[in-house]
Formats: C-alpha cells, sequence, structure tokens
DNA sequence: GTGAAAGCGCTAACAC
DNA sequence: GTGTTAGCGCTTTCAC
C-alpha cells in the first residue's frame, strides 16, 4: 500500500512538485483555481505528508524524551498525559524510559535518547548527582533539558517545573497537628531526592514550632517501593516508639505504611492518621482513602512540554523555574 | 552544536562517503587498514548516525504504536517494558496513546498513529467492535494491527496475545469453592469487552458444575473505574443478595468493591473473599492483598513486540495467536 | 504564478 | 577497494 507522495500529485496534476508543496503549505504564491485543484487531488488520492523527509529536512528528529523513575504508580502517566496534550498536535513524537528508580538505567536510558537524537528531555531523577555528567554532556551537545518534580541542585542552567515541597510539607503536617496529632511520624524519601530534603525540612520547621519535634519521629525509608515503607514502618514499631500519625514521602510509601499497620491491627486513622504526597488516582483506590498533597501532574506536563518547545525553538532562551500549586487533599486516613 | 555527518568523515580523513559508509556497515569491501581510520575518526569525533535519514531512505518510521485503553494501573506500563525491551534495542520509536476506556479516543488515537506513519500498532482495545472499520482501514493501508488482552472477534485476520481468560477465571472460581465459598459473585466487565465474556464464561461453567449458580451472582459494572467497582457492590448489598466472595473482572473493580466492603466493615476475607483477575503490583499494595490471576504482561509485550516485527518484515506472514500462561496467586483477601 | 534544481544524511547500484 | 551518482520525500532558493 505505497503512500502517495507530492510527486504522485505532481504527475496526476501535471503541475511541478513545488507548486503542489507551495499549495499544501498555503503559501499565497499559487493561483486560486490551482490550489484548490491540488488540494481536492490531495484529499482523494489520501496525501499524508511524510513525516520523516520533513524532519529530515529540518534538521529536527520531532521526537522528545520522557524519562520518568517508574511507573507503576499513576504518577508519571499523569504528566505524560498534559506532555502529550502538548507535543502531539505538534506531530512531536515521545519517547517514554522508565529507570526503574536506578541511576544506572537512568544513564543507559538518556544514552538511548542521544542515540534517537531526540530534540528535547523531559526528566524526573531518580537520585541527584550521580548522572550529573550526562546531564551536563547532553546539554553541551544542544539537547535542552527540562526537569520536573525531582530535580538536580541549583548548579545546572535548566528550565525545571515543581511545587513548592517545603510549604506543603509544612502545611500538611500542620494539618495534622490542627486533627490533634502530636506524635507525627516523618517517613523520608532517599536524601539524595532534593524533595525529600525539602519535605522533610517543612516537617521539621513545624514540629519546632509546635514544640514537638522528637528526631526518633523520622524514619528513613531506604527505597522508594511499597516494601520499604513497610519495612521502615515495621521498625518503628519494633523500637517502641510511639506514634499517633504517619507523613508519608509519596503514595507508595505510606501505602506500604498502612499496609502494616493493618496487619498489626493498628486502626487508621483512629489511631494513627496517615497522609502523603503526591496527587494520583492511587489514594482514593485503597481504605481508607489517603489524605495527601495533589500535585496537578497533567498541568506540569503541559508546562514541562512548553518549557521544552521554548528551548527547542530557542536554546539560548532563558532557563525558567515554575511552581505551581499544590492542593491538600483531605480524605478518610485523616 | 551541529552533528557529525557522514560528509564531515569524509572530509577528514579524504575519503568518498559510500567508503566511509561502507565501513560504517561493516561492508567486507573495504580495506582493513581504511576501515580502522575511519571507525577511529568516527568514534574520536563522536560520530551518531542519522536516524531519521536512514528512516527516509527505508521507507519506514521506525515507530511502532502503542494503544492502551489507561495508564492508572501498571498494567499497560509492564506490557510496554516488555515492548520495550525488544524494540529499542532496534531503533525503534514507541509512540503510546491512552484512550480512557474510551471508544473515540481510541478512534483518534488511532487516526494520529496513522499520521505519524508507524511501522505497526500494538493495541488493548477498549470495546470491542465500535471501531472495526477503522482497524481495517489501517491494515488496509498495510499497517500490521497487533491486539493484546482485549482482542476483537474472530473476523478480523490479525496476530493476537492474550492469555485463556476462560480456563483461568474457572481456576479461580475452583479455588474459592475449595476454599468454603458458596455464593461467588462475579462482577462482570462491560460486555463489549470479549474477555469478559470469557471469564463469565468460566466463572458460569464451574458454579453449575457445582450446582450452585444463581443468576443473581452476576453484577455488571457499568465501566471500569474503581467507582464502577464500588457502586456495583453497593447495589448488590442493597438489594440483600448473600454472598461469602467475589470473582472481579479486573483489579480496580475488585478494589472498589474492597473499598466499600470495608466502608460497611464487611471483614475480607473473613466475610467475603475477594479475587481478581490482572496482575500488577496493585494487587499487593492494597489491605489485604488481593488474590488475582497473574498474567505475564511484560513477556506478552515482549512476544507482541516480536509479532508485530514478524508483520513489518513481512505483512503478508499468517497471523499468529499467542496464548501466554497465567499464574494463580494467592493472597490474603481469600 | 510556476518550474527546475539543490540539498537534508544516508545507502546502494554502478563504475573503475 | 574506492569513488561517483542517484534517490528516499520534501522545502526552498533561484529563474522565468
Amino acid at each position: 500500500m505505497k503512500r502517495i507522495t507530492i510527486k504522485d500529485l505532481s504527475k496526476f496534476l501535471s503541475l511541478s512538485t513545488s507548486t503542489i508543496s507551495r499549495a499544501l503549505l498555503h503559501d499565497k504564491n499559487v493561483n486560486e483555481e490551482t490550489r484548490k485543484r491540488i488540494l481536492d487531488a490531495a484529499e482523494k488520492l489520501g496525501y499524508k505528508p511524510n513525516l520523516t523527509a520533513l524532519n529530515l529536512q529540518s534538521g529536527q528528529s520531532k521526537t522528545i524524551g520522557f524519562v520518568v523513575p517508574e511507573m507503576i504508580t499513576p504518577f508519571s502517566a499523569k504528566v505524560l498525559k498534559g506532555i502529550q496534550n502538548i507535543l502531539y498536535p505538534l506531530g512531536y513524537r515521545i519517547i517514554i524510559t522508565q529507570s526503574d528508580e536506578d541511576s544506572c538505567i537512568e544513564r543507559k536510558n538518556l544514552q538511548l535518547l542521544e542515540e534517537f537524537n531526540v530534540d528535547a528531555i523531559i526528566i524526573n531523577l531518580c537520585h541527584e548527582t550521580y548522572n550529573n555528567d550526562i546531564y551536563q554532556h547532553i546539554m553541551k551537545q544542544g539537547t535542552p533539558l527540562i526537569f520536573f518534580d525531582r530535580i538536580p541542585h541549583e548548579s545546572l542552567d535548566v528550565s525545571k517545573v515543581i511545587v513548592n515541597d517545603y510549604i506543603k510539607a509544612s502545611l500538611m503536617v500542620e494539618y495534622l497537628i490542627k486533627t490533634g496529632r502530636k506524635r507525627i511520624v516523618h517517613m523520608m524519601g532517599p536524601a539524595t531526592i532534593r524533595n525529600a530534603m525539602e519535605r522533610v525540612n517543612g516537617y521539621k520547621r513545624i514540629l519546632m514550632k509546635y514544640n514537638i519535634f522528637d528526631e526518633n519521629l523520622i524514619v528513613q525509608a531506604d527505597g522508594m517501593t511499597f516494601e520499604h515503607g513497610k519495612k521502615a514502618i515495621k521498625q518503628l514499631i519494633s523500637k517502641n516508639i510511639e506514634f499517633d500519625s504517619i507523613f508519608a514521602f509519596s503514595d507508595t510509601l505510606a501505602l506500604g505504611a498502612m499496609n502494616y499497620l493493618h496487619e498489626q491491627k493498628i486502626r487508621i486513622p483512629d489511631d494513627v492518621a496517615v497522609a502523603s504526597f503526591s496527587g494520583t488516582e492511587l489514594s482514593s483506590m485503597v481504605f481508607p482513602q489517603l489524605t495527601s498533597v495533589q500535585q496537578p501532574l497533567e498541568k506540569m506536563g503541559e508546562i514541562a512540554a512548553e518549557l521544552a518547545l521554548e528551548k527547542i525553538k530557542n536554546n539560548s532562551s532563558p532557563s525558567k523555574c515554575i511552581m505551581m500549586d499544590a492542593e491538600l487533599i483531605y480524605r478518610a486516613s485523616t
């Protein structure tokens, strides 16, 4: 089923390919009559432009790389949706790679995207710093890098999309306090993730403000999975440290913790309230439904895509850091 | 940061572009000495082949479309992983589109993929039949269509990857009976999905075999979301129909049901056991962890990708229907 | 207002 | 064993 090309049209209409091209591009230098004939013929014969040829010509690959740490929660999928909203209508393809929270895989993914000659890369880091050399290498090649959610340290001059982790964590913790909780555990994410530090700092600030800070209430998950969350809370309990609530770095960690609490017949929220930070459907698919900081993920994807487009148009355009607002959603777990 | 091309190499080495090309392609018609010089230079200057040029040349887009009904559960992401395993190393891009369980969106997505001129499409249907015309249209264009999980009726001559829904549903239901359950509810998926019919038939067969079939125990969810599952079980309960277990069409529906049971303080599995059909991490992230039919999703993705490659190589190669084995995983919910 | 021709980066058929 | 050339589908000078 050979595709109709501009050449076919040119033969069919006994016109040069350039005229056809012009008509198709709405160039004014085409007789109205001719234009119509061409458009009709194109329609009738089912002409579709060959994107590959256009890309070769323009020197772009019209492909954007999207690098995410995981796709087990709907987090990345929602951001992806936003990116697609913006980029698909513009004819961009999106190549997705999953890093499985592993910096080595992330590294390989970035190399893969380099092979693919992507026009830009939108990325949510695994762990900060480990791959800094590659980020810089890629940028030096002239490929714009846009970060969202988990971003690297200031050192890199890149555009970013984030929420105010520090403030939102503070607000969530303060909310827990207002509902009468005093022994609030923070299940912290890996310290190599900048957001983990922001959130723990927000947490600390509030607990100190209310004079109820206790170092022992911070538990560090060794990783980002459900099992890590479960294990962390198990250890805490085995140490006989009392607590009446948990503020977790992510939905996944929170779910792990909740699962263990359930197993131990600890009631949520009666005995222990649970809150998290994320904003995916996951929070409302468990029991009890989870109170959490809801990030505007789809919107974040859209913004990230727009930042990418800006940089594609002009790579030396100034980098922006867009701070999005996030909403606290109160559900049954608190 | 202009990319190094074969022409640059040719100038740099004072050789023709064809010799360079040959060396790079490991063509034997190149002097060993020359070959080495070329490869060294390519390495040193950081030569990367321009995939767009290759694609234009070969007439392929080296792009595969992937159409899925949703990405809220990790289901599609796992299949995607399998597809990526096979296709990324071969230089294929994968374009993902999400249909949100809506046939209209699926339709638009398929049209989008047509614009992108993909070499093949791997698809998990929303609802059967509604878009049959488009499937046929696409195939007539010469674009291979590979179905997995939810497949269309026999009428289409396409390759497919599935599990034996009928048998596995039977086994799961039989397992529930063996654990002493007698009033087993089946929460059925939309009848427009072939698998829903297969699974309900498997369910029926076993209940009839044990002489405990009761029409009232089949509830039909109006859709595929968590809320649909919740609503369906709520209605059942409001009708005062007694039951001691649920076999749900999908994880998502099962979770909705579980949520409602929890709300009503109905104990799982003590009062009501719950089992589902799927095979994602979701089943082990809830409480109690969910017994389910675990499909080898990543493997299914790999097979689907291979089937796609077969068809790309030779579109008239015979269509295959690969039936994968699925495992019953017994967890705390039963 | 239209056509001829060059060129994007690469491969392959054809010379030599 | 190497070079020349054409061509993949398209846009875009440059002529006329």
